[in-house]
DNA sequence: TTGAAAATAGACAGACCGGTCTATATATTC
DNA sequence: GAATATATAGACCGGTCTGTCTATTTTCAA
């Protein structure tokens, strides 16, 4: 899945996926035009097409990548921050707190394609539920590590908390006030366990 | 803003915001055109532009409707299962649960509205600010009215929820699941004020 | 240096977009 | 019944959409 099927590593479809991202953080994924992407890009309109066979194609990559990117820097500034499990599910937090409160942020990438594109759109809706159970596992595997009762439900709750700070932070922009208040609640779900 | 300005009420223009809303939650706001709305409300073309000068426009009027019907029926679902304050906090978990649960969910029309349309929309970011801040008014009286200490700062948490499972809802599909745990969250927060 | 692969600019097609216009028909109100 | 307001169907406009095609140039490896 991850590995793009024989064709060789180009800098141009790099460069491609992140304008496309960019367009679609900004504009949405049905304001995005293609030309609009490819001028963001720099590269030529066939160029695109011969990396991918549809702007759909293009917004499943899209998310592949983001998917990828995403968790990379989420666990890596959990490693940064925290050592024990415990403090690890609480650490997702503070990453969070620097992505709300980062200047491009328009919300969930993934949550929004479901909202816009979700119906009939099966491959969206299946990326948006794997990137979501990555941090499911995440917090799972570390409430386990921490022994604490019934790791599952605690990680849907987590999960909750994360997107609900997201959600609020798209609406009102105050994103590192919302990150912490998912926080301090988190904590008191971790402390009960 | 609600007494649509000296025009009488019409029937057309009541049939055609609720077409409008339908075709905005299933296909999303760029993804449902105009004919498909008017097929939907089954009136002419016509008859919108004469209520309505835009698209935008129509967009902005289908979110005040929803804000009006949404509201109200969110009042009179607390109205009927809670008395004191501290229950009817709670209860609208329960009234959350079922719009959750129900068939044509598709996530929050606010929410979706700021994600794909929200830059430069300011009309959009406003009516979305306004309604979620219908529910902050309503948590902070009944905190208030039940003694709690720190009401707006309970307010903010029990939004964070609401937000949380609507998008949780959305991406899992597990609309009543989700309310249930938001709802236990937060009466784990309105028991420890 | 040669030859294959990849990227280029830009024209183009067909569909669809939001929005306007006209001419006709239907209600409603005096 | 006359007059006024509203709804109707549908043609139409310019613009934009995704996706295709061609012909040329660049890149890079053997």
């Amino acid at each position: 899945m991850a590995v793009s099927s024989g064709r060789r590593p180009s800098p141009a479809r790099d460069r491609l996926l992140a304008a496309a991202q960019t367009r679609f953080n900004e504009d949405g994924y049905n304001g995005a035009g293609i030309d609009a992407i490819i001028a963001e890009a720099g590269i030529a309109r066939m160029t695109l097409y011969n990396h991918f066979p549809s702007k759909d194609a293009l917004i499943e990559a899209v998310l592949e990548r983001r998917h990828q990117d995403l968790t990379a820097w989420v666990m890596e500034g959990v490693n940064r921050r925290a050592d024990d499990p415990a403090s690890r599910l609480l650490a997702v937090f503070d990453v969070l707190a620097d992505w709300l409160g980062s200047d491009g942020f328009r919300g969930c990438l993934f949550v929004r394609a479901v909202g816009e594109l979700g119906v009939s759109h099966d491959a969206v809706r299946q990326a948006a539920s794997d990137h979501k159970g990555w941090y499911r596992r995440f917090f799972i595997e570390n409430a386990v590590a921490a022994s604490l009762p019934d790791a599952t439900g605690l990680a849907d709750d987590l999960l909750l908390l994360l997107e609900g700070a997201t959600a609020r932070a798209l609406v009102d922009g105050e994103g590192r006030a919302e990150a912490g208040r998912a926080k301090r609640i988190a904590t008191m779900l971790v402390g009960s366990g």
